[in-house]
RNA sequence: GCGCGGUUAGCUCAGCGGCAGAGCACCUGCCUUACACGCAGGGGGUCGCAGGUUCGAAUCCCGCACCGCGCACCA
């Protein structure tokens, strides 16, 4: 065989190549853009009846770089799509990136910082310029970081969430929220990150399980009437009692029940406060005694309401002491004046005692700063009744026992498990802060009145604030970057207006996300689209695992653990793996750079957007997580790709070689076989991705493409190649067949090398005419119909293959066992069983290549209960020997050269095996109690089974007599 | 504290009521004209522990242990 110029193909997959080739080829058929475009004309050679399928990518923020979790997440997202454009669906990928507020806001500080720009003095106008400038250059850095990775998007439709577009529809839905009472505006203790200055909701703070350590501090508050009696208040933030406005005890409190009504004196103030009453003290926590600071503690706030006390501010934003407490306090950070304060206490003599204790302590997501609560005006959307809707949107009621599920819902979770998390969120839920004092986000659509302080909320510029600009100021603060994404389904296609987009492609079809924006987006996406559409955003949701290093910790930039998907792409220098571990400096750097050092001593070499996603996808199953490793990726999808490489190769070079016309053979067994196999194959491709079971989709394309196309069909083509123009045009026609058929299934996982192998296939097939009727309609194959998966399959033509898959690994085990010669060539005479008709017709048919594929001289094929054994084969013949096998028995003489020592051994402890099992089979089948309970279909398998080893005993038992005869 | 996952071969994971599986790693032999990123053969597991249900349990139920994740917070 020549490898000659017809075959078309690079001896060596070259990824970089055939990506770029890919694009080049996608682009210019516009193969991604939508039967339909966004004004609502259908494209030339489009089809309107097509059913759509969309899908909008949970945008990324626009300072992101692309990690594992993104191509995994839109690796998976592209697979989806693909499949339901290449099965008929007008199938939409939308585009999109977030402007990320506090992130952004903070990037760009920091660049300004470095030019020594104070973005303070700059002013908010000017300020929000730099950031825009700074988004024109760097922001649609992430969407050409998916492009890499092949994401099949329609590019037309790229959105922002600060596009005017978008801008209109948060207003809108403010705007609407407000006045639905469903929006308000209250002076409430919010979270608040001092590094930032802003309030945030309850999601952007994380606490640590165990909580982090602290002391509980033991505080004398003399009575104000009696200083020589005292309540002892135990607190965690001594720094905050100059906000307190009273000491509450328990009312049951037999300890300090003459103490209520009467006054203590605040330490360090001289202030007096009362002692009062609230069952929401614990009486078993510390002292007993609980200091009420209502503007530092939400629980605190909600006692000093009920007792009609007025908060007490102490702090600034920044988390230092203001002006509301002593002189020599003011202007000192939290923690400085935490100190001071318990040192003055302990030299008041104040302090009765300090005691470690761990302190659930919150911190900002972002910034990592200790969250303060903080009293001040806020934004807040009223969450209950949206929940409560989304909830019975999900098939649940609310009874006696609280929500419960009483039916299906209209939201389908996978893996389902998920479901019963967010609904556990939504029945506890609680109102969300939207409102943020930065900068850069969408402007709070609300006014205020400069003179009586009515508030005026518009989509536009309200009438009022226009007749009098002058008596208005608009809010200062910018929402929540959660409240455009909430809208992301609904206003990238154009809501609120009614837009054709928005008619035909609204709800969209699947959601991909991770768990960790469970609540931040994805409950919140419903809530909008279920209040401003009535409907829920999508069909299905789908939580992909969380990727992990190889030792089980989350990726994460600042462990310097991350594996980076364009290192694994385009490959990377040993210097280019060290720099993220380094620029990390985590406390194991050492260890990690050594660890790269040893596993990389001379780089990465890349393997190619197609191996990263197909080792994505083959290691995606439903578990909670995915371990990864750089050399996962060679190991898996590198390797997987070469071979599919190597095996396009073998069947071009086939195709080439053939005749170019003539007569097509008629489909040998083995033909017949591999379509069969093909066809489970797409039925079982397709199963998986309709179960979103990723997995399973890459481990049945594994074992076809590796273990029943390379392993035997090509093997046996190779024969069949040979014997003649009939057989060999058949034979081409086959390989071509069903390797067009497995790159149409492979194509959603591994669209590059696919498109590039299916270009050259389809030009060979067409040349040797050897489509067979089946030839794909579409050049590209990204447009070609996927599969239908009913194709037939043919059970007992699979099983008797598979015994003569047995049979030839039977003879190499012989060849093996006996010691000798690998190109040994044996005479074989093969004894059907009555058990398994037909299997020696199908041997007789493919006699050739089992000879070729066995090694053997000959094979001769005898129906059950044997005919005469050719000469030299027959009972008594020296060194016969044989392969008992349930369907058939092979024997064959080894002659001298075997090591029938050997070969006795083996059948000693094949019948080891043999007896173990076929008394455990005996033993159920002499139980009562199965023969009565078990499904009679096993107890009738279960029969069978015990007369097929007992059959196969009695022969290795005749085969061990003439082992040991021949001695 | 409450909830959700996980614990199966040295490693990564499938299997989820009726003979313990795959890939990698390991051992042996092969450069067989698609592929040594390969081919053929092989060894390797009391399915976390302890109970129960069942004719039968890796699989279902109840505890326990350990690992991971989420929610809550008694100041």
């Amino acid at each position: 065989m020549s490898s000659g110029p017809a075959a078309g193909l690079a001896t060596r997959l070259d990824p970089a190549a055939v990506e770029a080739e890919g694009w080049d080829r996608w682009e210019s058929a516009r193969a991604f853009e939508t039967e339909v475009d966004p004004g609502g004309r259908t494209r030339p050679d489009g089809d309107p009846r097509r059913e759509p399928f969309t899908i909008v990518i949970p945008p990324p923020n626009i300072t992101g770089r692309l990690h594992m979790g993104h191509a995994l997440n839109n690796t998976i997202q592209d697979v989806l799509i693909r499949y339901r454009r290449m099965e008929g669906r007008d199938a939409l990928w939308v585009p999109g990136t977030d402007h990320a507020g506090i992130s952004t806001q903070t990037v760009v500080r920091k660049h300004l910082d470095a030019e020594g720009v104070d973005y303070r003095e700059l002013g908010r106008d000017a300020f929000i310029a730099r950031v825009w400038e700074w988004r024109e250059e760097f922001g649609g850095v992430i969407l050409e970081q998916l492009r890499k990775l092949g994401a099949s998007c329609d590019y037309r439709r790229t959105r922002f969430t600060m596009d005017e577009g978008l801008s209109r529809a948060v207003r809108t839905v403010f705007k609407a929220l407000y006045d639905r009472g469903l929006i308000y505006r209250g002076k409430r203790v919010v979270n608040w990150c001092p590094v930032d200055r802003t309030a945030l909701s309850d999601d952007e703070v994380e606490t640590a399980p165990e909580g982090e350590p602290g002391h509980l501090w033991s505080i004398r508050y003399p009575l104000a009437d009696d200083p020589r009696h005292h309540l002892t208040v135990a607190t965690t933030r001594p720094e905050t009692l100059f906000g307190d406005v009273a000491v509450a005890v328990h009312p049951e409190d037999a300890r300090y029940r003459g103490f209520i009504g009467r006054r203590v004196q605040l330490p360090l103030t001289g202030r007096v406060i009362p002692v009062i009453a609230d069952s929401g003290v614990e009486r078993e926590f510390g002292t007993g005694c609980l200091k009420i600071t209502p503007a530092h503690d939400p629980h605190d706030f909600e006692i000093g309401e009920r007792h009609g006390l007025e908060p007490l501010n102490v702090m600034n934003e920044d988390a230092t002491l203001n002006d509301a407490a002593p002189e020599a306090f003011r202007g000192l950070d939290r923690y400085e004046a935490r100190r001071e304060a318990v040192e003055a206490l302990e030299a008041a003599g104040l302090l009765q005692a300090v005691t470690p204790h761990q302190v659930p302590l919150g911190r900002a997501q972002r910034s990592g700063a200790p969250i303060e609560y903080r009293l001040s005006d806020q934004w807040f959307v009223r969450m209950r009744p949206l929940a409560d809707r989304a909830l019975r949107r999900s098939g649940f009621e609310k009874g006696e026992a609280g929500w419960e599920k009483v039916r299906e819902g209209e939201l389908r979770f996978h893996p389902a498990r998920w479901e019963q998390v967010y609904a556990r969120w939504l029945i506890e839920i609680r109102d969300w802060t939207i409102s943020r004092q930065i900068w850069w986000g969408h402007r709070i659509p609300a006014w205020h009145h400069r003179e009586t302080g009515e508030v005026a909320v518009g989509v536009e510029t309200p009438a009022e604030v226009l007749a009098d600009p002058g008596a208005w100021r608009q809010d200062e603060d910018v929402l929540d970057t959660w409240f455009s994404s909430w809208l992301w389904p609904m206003s990238t296609l154009g809501w609120p207006d009614d837009t054709p987009d928005l008619a035909r492609y609204f709800p969209t079809s699947v959601l991909s996300t991770d768990k960790g924006i469970l609540f931040f987006w994805v409950a919140r996406m419903n809530f909008a689209g279920i209040e401003m559409t009535d409907r829920l955003p999508y069909r299905d949701v789908y939580i992909h695992p969380t990727v992990l290093d190889e030792r089980g910790a989350v990726m994460s930039k600042s462990k310097g653990n991350g594996v980076d998907p364009l290192a694994v792409i385009n490959g990377a220098t040993l210097a280019e793996l060290k720099r993220p571990v380094e620029e990390a400096r985590p406390t194991n750097m050492k260890e990690l750079l050594r660890r790269v050092e040893r596993n990389f001593p001379d780089g990465f070499e890349g393997v190619g957007a197609d191996a990263l996603r197909f080792t994505l996808v083959r290691l995606c199953s439903e578990g909670q997580e995915m371990r990864l490793s750089l050399s996962k990726f060679h190991e898996i999808g590198r390797r997987f790709l070469t071979k599919l490489w190597n095996a396009s190769r073998f069947a071009l070079i086939a195709l080439d070689e053939i005749d170019d016309e003539g007569p097509l053979g008629e489909p040998q067994a083995e033909d017949r076989w591999i379509v069969s196999r093909a066809n489970a194959c797409a039925s079982e491709v397709r199963r998986a991705l309709d179960s979103f079971d990723f997995a399973a989709v890459g481990a049945v394309l594994y074992r076809f493409v590796w273990n029943d196309f390379c392993d035997w069909y090509v093997e046996l083509a190779k024969v069949r190649l040979r014997s003649g123009p009939e057989a060999a045009r058949r034979t081409a026609a086959t390989l071509g067949g069903v390797l067009s058929d497995t790159l149409h299934l492979l194509h959603p996982v591994t669209p590059f090398v696919t498109e590039h192998l299916f270009a050259r296939l389809r030009l060979a097939m067409d040349r040797k005419d050897l489509w067979d009727g089946e030839r794909p309609e579409a050049d590209l194959l990204t447009r070609s119909a996927f599969p239908d998966g009913r194709g037939r399959r043919d059970r007992k033509l699979e099983e008797r293959f598979e015994a003569l898959q047995r049979l030839v690994s039977g003879v190499r085990k012989l060849r093996a066992d006996a010691g000798l010669p690998p190109d040994l060539r044996l005479r074989v005479r093969v004894e059907e069983s009555p058990d398994l008709p037909g299997f020696g017709a199908l041997l007789a048919e493919c006699r050739e290549p089992v000879a070729s594929l066995a090694r053997l001289t000959s094979v001769s094929v005898v129906p059950p209960g044997g005919a005469p054994s050719p000469p030299g084969l027959g009972p008594g013949a020296a060194g016969r020997v044989s392969i008992v096998d349930p369907a058939f028995e092979a024997q064959t003489v080894l002659g001298e050269a075997g090591d029938l020592e050997a070969l006795r051994h083996r059948v000693e402890r094949q019948l080891g095996r043999l007896g173990k099992e076929r008394e455990s089979t005996r033993k159920r089948l002499s139980n009562p109690g199965f023969l009565a309970g078990a499904d009679p279909a096993v107890v009738e398998q279960a029969r069978g089974r015990l007369a097929s080893l007992e059959d196969q005993t009695e022969r290795l038992r005749e085969l061990a007599g003439q082992l040991g005869g021949g001695r």
